[in-house]
DNA sequence: TTGGGGTGTTACTTGTCAGTAACATCACCG
DNA sequence: CGGTGATGTTACTGACAAGTAACACCCCAA
């Protein structure tokens, strides 16, 4: 009780010194192997010799393939929360100039890397079964998302805010899912475009200025 | 050589009666469970016995599980084009209405049944392999289906063929897929009315008539 | 020095799945 | 009736994967 927390993750093998704790890189290997490979593409054993440790320790971490495949979800919701927030810093108080900041910087991803889409989406098909643990995670990013847009849509004053949110926010999962079906001669590249356009002749709501 | 070349599939247990021959059956349970559980979710045996045979007579009509897949898909993209058929011949010379009777089956589709979305864009996802048999297919009839989106638009007289088919497209990929994430409360459901208000006012090439 | 917590290692159980072999059966055709 | 081809049945192999047990190790702290 007195003694100062040290928390597992911040002594031991990592912490002080520059390495990872094992926790953190069997996420990390999980992260690409899940993605490039598909979640049941992947053995745990990859994962854990991937991120230099063995299955041992990654059960130690994670009670089972299931729930680390939700934690790999959750790392990916966490960033994605992470670049809202970095956009909104960047453009505070200006919501319509985080909107083209967000379009500008998915069309970069899907121009560049990220051949295989959407993780949550992906992890969504590989896992029909309702009661996974992953869906709650995805569901709940997917939706928040979503409402994210349509809050910014209508801070922006643009008309009909839901409808819009919808069009950019399904054009977006549209273009990465087909990026996996056609690679990068699909409409999937032009997606960036389409979207600067749709934001650009967006009307806005006649408001004082 | 000289004899009638009677085809396997039209003697046999199956032609005359009214039964199903075996290679029938298996495609069509495949396409139950595959489309519902999943590929990967699905083990061979399993769609022998849902097709009322079994892992030998499977094996007799299809070389490997995967190439099961790729027969599964081929007949998805048959089915499809033949839809596309049946609305150019309700609408012959009438490409707008083809387009608009289009974008309501599918908004149907999407409302009622299908929460697992595109089987096509799911299997991509299920199969990163560049190299699977079902690639090709999956490449082939999404490119094509594209094109085809492209050249209605033009037919109709629309502006811009290219990006409306394109937007019409990725709108559908992505509600297709974002059903299975969030279910029926998502932006999904929507997509109906948004793609008819699309067709309603997207603007006309100035031309006579 | 000593003890303990996190880690590495090996080997194992259990289950599943793709694919095959050998043989029995059944229907139809001549 | 006899034979041929398709189908049914059973049993099997080999591979792989999830998860666990037991034990050795090693660094750090008291």
């Amino acid at each position: 009780m007195s003694r100062p927390p040290v928390n597992k993750s911040e002594s031991g093998a990592a912490g002080r010194s520059g390495a990872v704790a094992p926790r953190e890189r069997i996420l990390r290997a999980a992260r690409e192997l899940f993605y490039a490979r598909g979640i049941r593409g992947v053995s745990v054993d990859e994962i854990a010799e991937a991120a230099d440790t063995n299955k041992m320790t990654l059960y130690r971490h994670f009670e089972s393939k299931d729930l680390l495949i939700a934690e790999y979800l959750k790392s990916l919701a966490r960033e994605a929360d992470a670049l809202w927030d970095e956009l909104a810093r960047a453009h505070a108080n200006d919501p319509l100039a985080q909107l083209r900041a967000f379009v500008e910087r998915m069309g970069q991803m899907m121009a560049q890397s990220g051949d295989r889409g959407c993780a949550l989406a992906n992890a969504a098909v590989e896992l029909p079964d309702k009661d996974h643990p992953a869906r709650a995670v995805i569901e709940e990013h997917k939706t928040h998302q979503r409402e994210h847009l349509v809050s910014l849509c209508r801070a922006a004053g643009l008309e009909k805010p839901e409808r819009l949110a919808d069009e950019i926010f399904l054009l977006l999962e549209g273009a990465r899912v087909n990026l996996q079906s056609v690679g990068r001669d699909g409409p999937g590249t032009r997606v960036g475009e389409m979207l600067c356009t749709l934001l650009r002749t967006a009307p806005r709501k006649n408001q004082a200025t």
